[in-house]
DNA sequence: ATGAAAGCGCTAACAC
DNA sequence: GTGTTAGCGCTTTCAT
């Protein structure tokens, strides 16, 4: 059993090859009734064209590509990148158009990816966890594939680009942190190489005027911890903490906890990205949401746009909202008796 | 300027594009001198073959494929996904094989999805979210699409297939509630249609031998407080729900306690899947993780040997593993002083 | 061990 | 409005 081909369907319909894809595709007038006869004879035979003779003629790929160079550990426990690509995939899938996603395991094989992705695979790519100077960009230009960088990439690209503004619900933090009392206020970043991790240090840095705590983690549970303990530890240590990332946070409320502070009492916490169950964790997590689906759609439309051989452009998406809960309340902003604080189950050695 | 192909780098090394090719490809005995310098030359001239060019002529895409018909919300809060993609793409990464997910929106999308994935796009597909009977497993017979079923999948299929044991966990779970006294025990499950679900209820109403009180959720945090209130709304009210999946077993938890219950002095849960979070929440919710990494990487192995023409075959990966944690503890089997009922915010009207 | 040439299944000029 | 034909960039017989 040989494959059914565009010939087949236009001996069935008893037109040309050229009849048949172009009643297809519309891509040039074609009466009606021949039309339906194409339709028909296809349905019949259950054609379908061939996506790659397609791709071939038309140097087409029809598919856009993700390449996430990250450990699967991070894959895995990250709450952003489901949704991000459940948003992405609502603007392509009208469009007939399949994503392709690519995990690799060092900088090497990215490359290659991205060339053979290049190469007929993909028309496009979008591009997280964009880095300052990051050296995909330019690679990117070289290969003249349209790209959407996601992420407040400052220096020039010649992209397109989905932003959020992250350090406006950093500062609000801050604020609100502040006029609790606090005054000792430290910050668990990202890599500080990542765009959005250093522009929520920034933002904190700033916020602080000079009198910031800043110590570097890599969004993994184990660094919350080791750079919580590290806090803890200090002669004057902060009385809240603000993590870039809902893993973190809980790592170090975890860490707190283990060394008999109470949270919010003894330690405020915050987190970022807003995990679908930090609202239910005990204290419910403070943390901001950024709508990821948002951005994805805003990305995917953005590539369509910029595949189809419009100009590159911008594109706020303001999504973050800071949610205060309990891991950030104080005593001062709530009466005592309606939030008693957790008990603790002590872990301490007696 | 217009991409180099093959003919440039044959041209650039002084051979055909048939020496070229085979030096790639290693398809027939070449001399290390020509080898060497077709290399040379592709280094040059920065040249990657064309995909589509090679899909066309091999009939082989380099892809495979997962579709999804799931609603974007399952998807984003769903920690089963994303372990199980990188697991997928540990494997397939060495082989420069492409990963292409496709979310559809309804079963005529998915069906045409199939079809075109067939069609010169992918080398094979990956089934998730197995129902009984499920209607895709004929269509990529017929369709002739090498197929991995990722599911304890029960009828023939002529595929391979990657199961898992999720009764022994329901059993175990449901023993230890009883060890612990409790004798009203609920089951909220998934869709019943799927097999998981199925697999997870036949083996809970399998334990409570006649005496169960089952309710078919769908894995939605709705679904999960509404089936709950439904639960202690009954007269002879459960002391313990198995959730069939964490998200469900938080909602259930926020609502019992929002009606003045304490977990698990008054309610006992549990639920599945072992959300990265959930022993943090507080009680820290027992679960059952089920390492998804491993499942995919058995899933893209058995597809690619599959691709290559081996038998069909199934794989047991049993990973299963039950976490005991606060929400299930009882007075029983912990002393009271060192677990104290977390303080109630009673967010009944007063 | 290498070269020449015939496709793979479509699309897109170019005719009419 | 429809037919003819020449590619798209590879791989793979078939020769040599």
């Amino acid at each position: 059993m040989t494959r059914t081909t565009i010939a087949d369907v236009a001996r069935e319909a008893g037109v040309t090859k050229a009849t048949v894809s172009h009643a297809l595709s519309g891509n040039r007038p074609i009466s009606d009734e021949t039309r339906s006869k194409v339709l028909a004879a296809a349905e019949r035979l259950n054609w379908v064209p061939s996506q790659s003779a397609r791709a071939l003629a038309t140097s087409r790929a029809n598919a856009i590509a993700v390449v996430l160079a990250r450990d699967p550990e991070v894959i895995a426990n990250d709450s952003f990148f489901p949704a991000f690509i459940a948003g992405v995939e609502s603007v392509l899938a009208p469009t007939e158009t399949a994503l392709i996603l690519q995990v690799v395991p060092d900088r090497a094989a990215e490359e290659r990816a991205y060339r053979a992705l290049s190469r007929g695979r993909a028309d496009g790519a979008l591009l997280l966890d964009l880095r300052t100077d990051d050296w995909r960009v330019p690679l990117l230009g070289e290969l003249n594939l349209p790209t959407v960088l996601v992420g407040a990439y400052d220096q020039p690209s010649g992209f397109s680009c989905v932003r959020t503004d992250d350090a406006a619900p950093v500062r609000e933090i801050v604020a609100r942190l502040r006029a609790d009392g606090h005054e000792r206020i430290a910050h668990v970043s990202g890599p500080l190489d990542y765009v959005h991790s250093k522009a929520r240090a920034d933002a904190y840095v700033d916020a602080m005027g000079g009198d910031s705590l800043l110590r570097e983690g890599d969004f993994t549970a184990s660094s919350g911890r080791a750079l919580t303990a590290e806090l803890l530890a200090l002669p004057d240590r902060p009385s809240a903490i603000l993590y870039s990332n809902d893993t973190m946070a809980i790592a170090g409320l975890s860490y707190a906890r283990s060394q008999g502070l109470s949270v919010p009492r003894d330690l405020a916490i915050s987190g970022f990205d807003d995990d679908h169950l930090s609202a239910h964790l005990s204290p419910a997590l403070t943390s901001v949401s950024s709508d990821p689906a948002a951005r994805g759609r805003a990305a995917a439309r953005l590539l369509r746009e910029g595949i189809l051989g419009a100009e590159p452009r911008t594109e706020l998406v303001d999504c973050n909202v800071v949610h205060f809960r309990e891991s950030t309340e104080s005593a001062a902003s709530t009466p005592p008796a309606s939030t008693p604080a957790p008990p603790e189950v002590s872990r301490r050695t007696p």
